[in-house]
DNA sequence: CGAGGCCTTGACCGCGGTCAATGCCCGTGG
DNA sequence: CCACGGGCATTGACCGCGGTCAAGGCCTCG
């Protein structure tokens, strides 16, 4: 097995362990896979684009960001082994505002959303998948509505630490301050009381 | 057609707006109605409770809560013609702290989930309908955690009034102000500069 | 070695929080 | 029918979290 077909696999058993596929299914969706590796700061998707790609990081890390007042800010964090989608371009068709940066150097598998859902006719179960994912994602984003609610900035940030303490070591103190929703400089300071 | 049967067929329209299905799929839907109407202050299910009703909110409204530190706070309204549901306890089977009352005067459209989801197996256009109300909901929950992330109390109650100005006339403004993620206090002086 | 990007730190201030007093509305019982 | 009590909204006093602005330190890269 080469190198490629490892990350196919792991990518693949990954998927499995949300929603279980037959065999052809698996080999459907493995013919749209794409691997490539991208270095630091790579542009996966332009700003004002419209959305045609699932992506996975397979290892290192992209953000979701867009501009408000052109302050930049960052609204999601992908790790290794999770997808990155822009779902409101995705699902409405329309453009988006926001679009999606390397920022570790990462492994990415990208999958084309046409083909992707085309393969639905044939094979619910790669239907069934997709909707897992999304409500997945769902989850996880009422989960950071409440947590952005009701926490103040030092909470937030012991949060992130606890659940993903991997961005916080490796990624630029001023992405992680927006995706927090605080400032750059109150971040630094909240992190130097901590020691 | 009596009163009950006007209701069912509003429903049943909205429902094809959002996602079309077959007449047999609306029929099978149909047997699994249930219709109520609920005085203020009723609650529909109580916090710690497992999800496994699907509300729809003909008219009315309703909200979903929790208790953090003893503080009653409003995760959620549903108004007119809107889907309430506790998705983190439906997905998961999961009992939850959260529960839903009614706010205002309602009638209330009650689907069992899980006869509804035995559907899915005869009526995949159900499943698709069903997939696309969380995919609304979730795009709905992107851009409120964008709203509260990035704007002051001030512009979040405009963005409210806004969106629905029906929750702000009727509704208790202790409702309003956990929803926004405010005090009741903040709210009532915000409302008195309006003036 | 100089320039630019990023983080830290100080000074300052305003938004929105809490606490408490008061006002207003409404349902209930004398 | 009025008096009282309870729930909700308003208002004042006060204060702390987290914002901005600006200066300075530290790295990296040309």
């Amino acid at each position: 097995m080469n190198e490629f077909e490892v990350i196919e696999e792991h990518f693949i058993a990954h998927l499995q362990n949300i929603q279980e596929m037959s065999a052809e299914s698996a080999e459907a969706l493995r013919s749209l896979i794409k691997i490539h590796s991208y270095s630091n700061k790579t542009t996966l998707q332009e700003v004002e684009s419209r959305c045609q790609t699932l992506y996975f990081i397979y290892n290192g890390a992209a953000r979701i960001f867009y501009y408000k007042d052109d302050k930049d800010i960052t609204e999601y964090f992908a790790l290794s082994n999770s997808f990155i989608i822009r779902a409101e371009s995705l699902f409405t068709g329309n453009s988006t505002s926001k679009g999606i940066e390397i920022v570790l150097p990462s492994i990415v598998i990208s999958i084309s959303s046409h083909p992707f859902f085309q393969l639905f006719e044939q094979h619910s179960d790669l239907e069934r998948l997709f909707n897992a994912l999304i409500r997945n994602s769902y989850l996880e984003t009422l989960h950071r509505l409440e947590q952005i609610q009701f926490h103040n900035a030092r909470e937030r940030y012991l949060g992130l630490l606890n659940s993903s303490a991997e961005i916080v070591q490796n990624i630029p103190l001023k992405y992680i301050a927006s995706y927090l929703g605080i400032s750059q400089v109150s971040l630094s300071r909240i992190r130097s009381d901590l020691k």
